[in-house]
DNA sequence: AGCGTGACGCGTG
DNA sequence: ACACGCGCCACGC
């Protein structure tokens, strides 16, 4: 099990309709302050994955640009909105309201 | 065995 | 609000 399967996998545990940040993810996956890999994992991921990569954003519950996606990072947030989830006015998600809460053990 | 390349997060001023 | 600085590390040449 490599460092990014770890992380994967923790991501695939994100439901519909909510979202993780990358430090939310990289603690679950025990990578304590290195949510840099989380991200760095997520840009090697392929679109046609089974790993609901859009569901990461960062701290400031913004969507998190990359320019791998050359632009389209709009895509990220018609999936976000097509699961429900709502951005304000400053292209913002309200993290209290749609952040993921693991069950706890 | 380097080295460049990256979707972050937090503190400080 | 903005601009830094810095810790952090897997992967493909």
């Amino acid at each position: 099990m490599s460092t990014y399967n770890r992380i994967y996998a923790i991501v695939r545990q994100i439901p519909i309709g909510k979202v993780a940040t990358y430090g939310q993810v990289a603690e679950l996956a025990e990578l304590y302050g290195k949510a840099r890999l989380v991200g760095y994992a997520l840009y090697r991921v392929d679109k046609n994955s089974d790993i609901p990569w859009h569901r990461v954003i960062n701290a400031k519950g913004e969507v998190s640009e990359s320019p791998l996606r050359l632009g389209s990072d709009y895509v990220q947030r018609s999936l976000l909105e097509a699961e429900g989830i709502e951005f304000n006015a400053e292209a913002k998600i309200d993290l209290r309201k749609y952040q993921w809460q693991p069950t706890i053990l």
